[in-house]
DNA sequence: CATGAATGAGAGTTCATTCAT
DNA sequence: TATGAATGAACTCTCATTCAT
């Protein structure tokens, strides 16, 4: 027990790093149980399926995410970290507009299993605002870089809000036919 | 069934039951208090809370309505009508693209009140068939005879589904900028 | 149950006062289950306790008493209004210091076996504020008037705030020798 | 945090253990923030805000304290052993009737800060069994010196348990009028 | 020895639905 | 037929206590 742990090797004391690792399983489970039960019963899910469903007790759950939206917010933010990466690769090997396009269908790609998101964005209730927060700070300049250049490219001709269009796009993606009106949509954009 | 209730000799006011005339407003006063408490608390709102602004017992609302859905559908059938009877005079009155647009901005406006209607719709729960069917069968049609026109007239150039556009309409009604991203939706109609 | 409640002709209907014989019966229940759980295990008995004692669902324990102090309240009212009753009789019948301590007798009967009352009811807990209240304005008062009296004739001759007198003896009630110490407390409002 | 800090220089682990100076100085950190979480939301404070507070995990408070009245025990102890030896301080510099007032005045100082105290002596709580037993063996004697030589003095006429007035002080001591109603009790020892 | 993560019983509270009156 | 009382499952959240690390 002595130093089996103070590996640091590069910085003397490399913090106070050490995360049981069990409590890193748990959370790890914790986050994949929280990401199925989402997609299948939103996010509205009771909070002891997703602690049953990850074979660990509320308690657990809720030392590691006190808030539901602390929850949602880890479920979600790589997903989301992973779909604004995807913009600065679609908008350096495609033109402004196709860019735009793609990423709007990798976004939705993500939107589509998070039933009850827009929902819950929408709902005014204060224990998402850190949710919303995290997608007007960092999703929303993304698809706003993405707009501006297809303006500028010529390609689209309509000034929208950002966070609009999300929401918008995030709407649609629980209908029948999701993928067609979310081209119409982006139609729309270039009327 | 005429009378057999009504005891008829013994009372000069025994004569005539007005039972069905008190469950008559009793109907009434149930429509119009979930019509309130849907546009105020969605249409997931707690049935007490109906039945209490209606100021009628919950046993009576089960009565009535057996299921939730059944009083929704019972809510807005009406409006409904309304929207569809609507249809009529925009297109006496305008000419297909415009008698479109000016209907779903009709049924936007009826929308707008309905927090929670999309989702019931989308839910999948068994409950909400009555509903979905309704939407389907009366309002679809209208759409597309409405979109049909618009086509023919050449103003509109693609081909879609009404029942997907009307739900996508519903959808986009309750994120910010609901209007401009139904226009947007509208524009993409004529790309 | 043919017309016995429709019986229009009078008065349309005699009053809004139809208790349901089993609404009645278990507020009784409640009540008398109360009463023996917050002598056994306090006022802060889990509400279950209570409702499973009285043979009825927490629900109902709800319904009735919205509020934990509602509970208690209703439980102690009564035994609260019978104390005061018999300060009349005590004074009435007895000198005024004699009448002074057979009421205080009285009281320490009434709140030997509220364990937890004093505590409750310095608590803080807005929750309590009603039951706080009712000690306030109506066993002060009952008390003050036998202390005035008691002052008056002489016999006592201190002059003590009848609230803190009341919550003293209380305190003293749920300790070891609870009577001497209260008899001693007596004497000392003779010194 | 625990002892990498504390490197003498010797091997890493073969070295002399110092570990009990560590466990000195959690305890000690324990009870002075058991003190101060008693005094503030009184015996019952959630086990984890004590730990919290010493800066210690919650299974280092269970090793010292395995029972909470352990704890209590603990933190008292001290402040009780002080009350006790003011009494001698006291017998021979004051007369025994003022003697007796002035201890029990600084037992009340004692007590008036450990809000639950008197409840979890009377809980019944075997938990507690230890502490009631400290105060039989060690606090009654005291002021079972003190009564019996203000007795001897002619000041006080009372026999009392003294067992019965240290809980009928403590009791007391959180009501309002707190003072006052010791200084009542004292009236009525001399009468 | 110390830590604090994990556990899970248990408490409060709400609400859909049934059913006696 | 109307009423609303009763029911109890379901949900959230807390905290004492254990135990792997």
């Amino acid at each position: 027990m002595t130093s089996s742990s103070a590996r640091p090797g590069t910085s003397p004391d490399a913090g106070p790093r050490h995360q049981r690792a069990d409590a890193r399983q748990n959370v790890a489970a914790l986050l994949q149980a929280a990401k199925a039960v989402f997609a299948e019963a939103g996010v509205d899910a009771p909070v002891r399926a997703i602690a049953e469903r990850a074979g660990v007790g509320v308690g657990t759950l809720y030392r590691h995410f006190p808030l539901r939206s602390d929850l949602i917010s880890a479920v979600f933010r790589h997903e989301i970290d992973d779909c604004i990466a995807a913009a600065d690769e679609l908008q350096s090997a495609y033109p402004p507009g196709e860019a735009l396009d793609r990423w709007i269908a990798r976004y939705t790609q993500f939107v589509a299993t998070k039933q009850g998101l827009a929902a819950a964005l929408h709902s005014g209730d204060p224990a998402y605002e850190p949710l919303r927060d995290y997608f007007d700070t960092h999703l929303a300049p993304t698809l706003e870089r993405l707009l501006a250049a297809a303006v500028r490219s010529g390609e689209v001709h309509q000034d929208v809000d950002a966070r609009d269009l999300l929401a918008a796009v995030a709407n649609l993606c629980h209908g029948a036919g999701a993928e067609r009106m979310v081209a119409l949509l982006l139609a729309g954009l270039r009327a």
